[in-house]
DNA sequence: GTAGCCACTGCTCAGATGAGCACAAAATCC
DNA sequence: GGATTTTGTGCTCATCTGAGCAGTGGCTAC
């Protein structure tokens, strides 16, 4: 705008026009006496200078800043960034991620879908929120972990979903780790077990959480044995989602810890067309980023001091 | 926005793309796999529901929305509203006012204008900032006013003004008022005068001050006898335009003192295509309304805080 | 002076866009 | 269960719009 303070003012009146009483260039030009061109050039101009400033706003707590850019960057289906406070604790942080996780679900979730639910403490705080689904079949992907004094089991979480779709529940009564290989073949053979995950190839659309192979960090982790623990670190275990193991890249890491747990494996996971993590805690951005590189998972449903770690890590 | 957070951050997706990276509807419809009136569909609901936010910015310290209200309000051909400081001193206003009305002046003027300038304070204050102009002749459109110690008189004014255009000065020496209107005829006739007032059917733009006619804000009124002041107040003046007297109105209002005055008349400003005029003081709003109203100004230069009181007097 | 350059304008034409319409699916009512 | 309304979708056609182009006038360098 080198012109002097008229044409600033014309340019505002036409963008006024042109931008915020919805009037085409063509009407403008006509009104001012200018070619559709000058009108034209004068907007972009507007545009160019900064008189003109369009913004997209953060709506109903969600940073759509964020979410479509870990969206763009990682390829998924669906991104939906909380904005959190970032001194929330856990307890809060989950709370807000289950509601949204909750209308995200209830949003993409057809007549037509088959859910997967995995076990995670983000996943039992969505399924309180849950809004009524559509009939939709719900299947168990993991065993109980034995977690003294802790919330829902797995068995729990998918009864209650599907207390709230009104569609069948394909549960199981298994523990996820189990202390040899041959007992949890032995228990995927049960017909209860065998049911449910017969129904895997079928899932359309699944709930997980994502845990860094580290204390504190990972319900997996704190569960397992020292000798466990040191030994999937050394294969270079980063990250797991709901029990299948991720190096930091996100290639899968095919365990011995695996063949002894009754829950959904890397290859099966990678057949469901769309797969919803919903991590928390700004020390998981390494987790997280291995998850999303992996290509196993479509959606994510996260606050905003954690995609923010993640895309910053890059 | 009322279906979910997916929705949200594809509406924010798509509306990124449109406005920030200007890329095409049917671009954007290809690439997200949907049809242009849907993504059409989504960008209307994003401005409709505040997602997408316009807005107007001013720039350069002009306040473009109280400007283009103005403009449109009185149907004027020129509005510059400068943000000063509301509790700017007199001074310092009309430095800023005067470095406005310098800018729009050497913006608006072409080489065929021919320029009248009727002295005020801030037209003073405007030569002090005027840039070189295209060759225009300059008008003196009134007498001196004689003012014990004030700066620059009208004379002054218009020969600075013809230096900085490199045009013909069209001076006279003659006092803005006489004691009555016989001499005021027989100066009219003095070939000086005479010669500078055939010039008034040829200015195409002129600059001028609104007094107010109430003590303190109108050169006139403070140089005025006391009979002349309540006359002209019985009369119904409001208002004068370097010497056009108007009521609140915005009627023109003969006068006496008009007869004995040395200076443009009523009809003949009419006559100018533009006449700016450069207002400032809050409590002038009345006499501005006035001047508005009245048809004989076609620009204006103020501040925001006199810009809004005349705005908000509807 | 005049040749060349630059900024600016409005034009053409093809592609983008909006208003209104027709149709189908979903929700609601009886 | 079926009729009716509502909602959402994509279509046609007329209009709007942008990219690129050619003409114009002002300016500078010789």
């Amino acid at each position: 705008m080198h012109t002097g303070p008229a044409q600033v003012v014309l340019t505002a009146s036409i963008a006024r026009r042109y931008y915020l009483e919805g009037r085409s260039k063509v009407d403008i030009a006509d009104e001012f006496g200018l070619s559709r061109f000058k009108v034209a050039r004068l907007l972009e101009a507007a545009l160019e200078s900064g008189l003109v400033h369009i913004e997209i706003r953060s709506e109903g707590g969600i940073d759509v800043d964020l979410s479509t850019r870990l969206q763009d960057r990682f390829g998924l289906q669906h991104s939906v960034v909380v904005e959190a406070p970032d001194d929330d604790d856990d307890e809060s942080l989950r709370g807000h991620l289950g509601r949204a996780a909750a209308h995200l679900l209830a949003e993409i979730l057809t007549p037509d879908d088959v859910l997967g639910i995995a076990w995670a403490r983000a996943v039992s705080a969505m399924v309180r929120a849950l809004p009524p689904l559509p009939g939709t079949p719900v299947v168990q992907l993991s065993g109980v972990l034995s977690f003294p004094g802790g919330p829902d089991t797995s068995v729990d979480v998918v009864r209650d979903v599907a207390g709230r779709s009104g569609g069948i529940a394909h549960v199981f009564y298994a523990p996820l780790t189990v202390p040899d290989a041959a007992t949890a073949r032995a228990l995927r053979q049960q017909p209860e077990v065998a049911r449910a995950f017969s129904q895997l190839p079928f899932v359309t659309k699944a709930v997980g959480g994502v845990g860094l192979w580290d204390a504190g960090l990972s319900t997996l982790y704190d569960t397992s044995s020292d000798h466990d623990r040191r030994t999937l670190r050394e294969l270079g275990v980063c990250a797991d989602i709901s029990g299948v193991f991720l190096s930091a890249a996100g290639e899968p890491v095919p365990t011995e810890l695996a063949d002894r747990m009754i829950s959904i494996s890397a290859e099966e996971m990678r057949a469901i067309p769309e797969v919803v993590v919903v991590p928390y805690g700004i020390r998981k951005a390494r987790a997280v980023r291995a998850a999303l590189r992996s290509g196993l998972v479509g959606g994510i449903v996260t606050h905003a001091a954690l995609a923010q770690a993640v895309l910053e890590m890059k």
